[in-house]
DNA sequence: ATTTTCAAT
């Protein structure tokens, strides 16, 4: 294992020098998924009938038993092995080959991708940038050869995560189908630079480039019995396709029909389809889910977006953005910190200077407030994290209503922790409208009512914080000893 | 005046 410094890796794309280094490197990616797929589509009860049924019809020509069972499967191994990489695509692809130089980079500048932990040292990665070793062959001073712009749009492009010269891991962007669609695939970290964090870099860096050009929703397609590749890309906030609500919506249905697995011998999808939507909320989803009417028949869900702010000094601010809602089993607040990791590089020290002391503020905006289970397991997390600063503004408040609610007790018990919590106002709907909506150049329209909900809800929410302020005041007067 | 709330089929 190779201790890597993530702030030293230099994401960028693969020139023609690269292409053998990161052939072997898919390939080394490559074996393992390829034998598990295997195994997997020899372990479909359809699959082993079929077997069964050959082995039984050979017993009558053959007179070894063993033979008769063995031969078909041994064909059958020796068959997928031949045909799988090429019918799908191992890790992730549709394309059987991929086109090595044709989504190699001839740019005379280098093309990279910012590196979030570069900022958190301060160091840039890019100083210490080692020079592209010179090639052998008399043709690297000549000068690279024209490609057709269309070849190389058709062959996407391939990144490289390079650890001070050495290619430790790669990700690959496929060519455009659908604007505003991208799929990730081919993500490989080599052997010994695993578990740190790199394969995550890569495809966050990934995804804000693409987000920058206009992405909207990046599919991975994981290698079917890939548990490691499912945790992975759930871990970075995707989700299975079709694994939603049905009234969630219907572009859904459309998607699963557009965006389907891989299906390989006999039929059997090969590969898990997952999704994340990069940036923006449907206009009529976010109207539904936020309105703060009185009586939300309906909403059965949470919408929390949320702004993560990184502040290194007074003077170096960055920030990431997004939203989500709650899963079955798992509401949006939770969620929300089981992505927290990704989204706050070195939150915990990783990657940072030790004198160097970064803190992050988050923001939420929630459709419901959070409930007293999530409050005290929020409570308790931030007490670990005393660097990261929580805001959450609610547009209603969840259960609420009667005086002895657990969940008001919650909500001072954030209170208690240092979050600050509000109801959402007028321009609080505004800011969320620019920044987390779909909004098309469209100004926010507010609804019948919005204030008067909101001053209502607002002096409710006072009304249940009323005795923490007290206990606070209680607090600062025994600090300065009027109290004991 | 009265509706409902991080679903369950």
């Amino acid at each position: 294992m190779v201790r890597l410094e993530l702030d030293q890796v230099v994401i960028r794309r693969m020139k023609e020098d690269d292409i053998e280094t990161v052939k072997a490197l898919i390939k080394e990616g490559g074996e393992g998924t390829e034998n598990r797929l295997i195994l997997h589509v020899l372990t479909r009860p359809l699959c082993l009938f079929i077997l069964a049924i050959v082995s039984s019809v050979l017993r009558c020509l053959v007179h070894s038993f063993i033979l008769a069972l063995a031969i078909p499967v041994f064909l059958l191994i020796i068959f997928l092995k031949i045909t799988m990489p090429r019918a799908t695509g191992v890790l992730g692809t549709s394309r059987p080959y991929w086109d090595y130089v044709g989504s190699s980079f001839r740019g005379a500048q280098d093309d990279t991708l910012e590196n979030p932990y570069a900022r958190i040292s301060g160091k840039t990665a890019a100083a210490k940038k080692r020079r592209v070793k010179p090639k052998t062959k008399e043709e690297a001073s000549a000068p690279p050869e024209k490609i057709d712009p269309d070849r190389e749009e058709a062959a996407g492009q391939v990144w490289l995560a390079d650890c001070d010269g050495e290619i430790a891991g790669c990700a690959c962007r496929e060519s455009e189908k659908r604007p505003g669609i991208r799929r990730i695939c081919r993500v490989v970290v080599g052997s010994w630079y695993r578990r740190e964090g790199l394969g995550r870099l890569l495809v966050q860096s990934l995804e804000r480039r693409e987000r920058e050009v206009g992405a909207r929703r990046i599919y991975a397609h994981v290698p079917f019995p890939s548990k490691l590749g499912e945790a992975f890309f759930r871990k970075l906030g995707y989700q299975p396709l079709g694994e939603r609500t049905r009234e969630e919506d219907e572009e859904e249905d459309e998607e699963v029909k557009v965006e389907t697995a891989e299906r390989g011998f006999l039929g059997f999808p090969l590969t898990k389809v997952y999704y994340k939507d990069l940036v923006l909320l449907a206009q009529k989803k976010f109207m539904y889910n936020y309105k703060n009417m009185r009586w939300a028949k309906g909403r059965n869900q949470t919408y929390l977006c949320f702004v993560v702010k990184r502040r290194l000094g007074p003077d170096s601010l960055s920030f990431d953005f997004g939203h989500l809602h709650n899963r079955t089993g798992c509401h949006a607040e939770l969620l929300f910190l089981s992505h927290l990791g990704a989204l706050c590089p070195g939150l915990w020290g990783c990657g940072g200077d030790e004198n160097r002391r970064l803190s992050y503020s988050v923001t939420w905006f929630c459709s419901w407030s959070p409930c007293a289970n999530c409050a005290a397991t929020l409570a308790r997390f931030l007490r670990l994290t005393p660097n990261l600063r929580l805001r959450i503004f609610v547009a209603r408040l969840y259960f609420c209503d009667v005086e002895d609610s657990p969940h008001r007790e919650g909500l001072r018990n954030l209170r208690r922790a240092g979050v600050l919590v509000n109801v959402m106002s007028y321009k609080d709907y505004f800011y969320c409208w620019q920044t987390f909506v779909a909004h098309r150049l469209s100004r926010f329209k507010a609804w019948e009512g919005l204030h008067t909900n909101s001053v209502r809800l607002s002096r409710t929410l006072n009304r249940i914080l009323q005795p923490c302020e007290t206990e606070d005041l209680r607090d600062a007067f025994r600090l300065i000893g009027l109290l004991t």
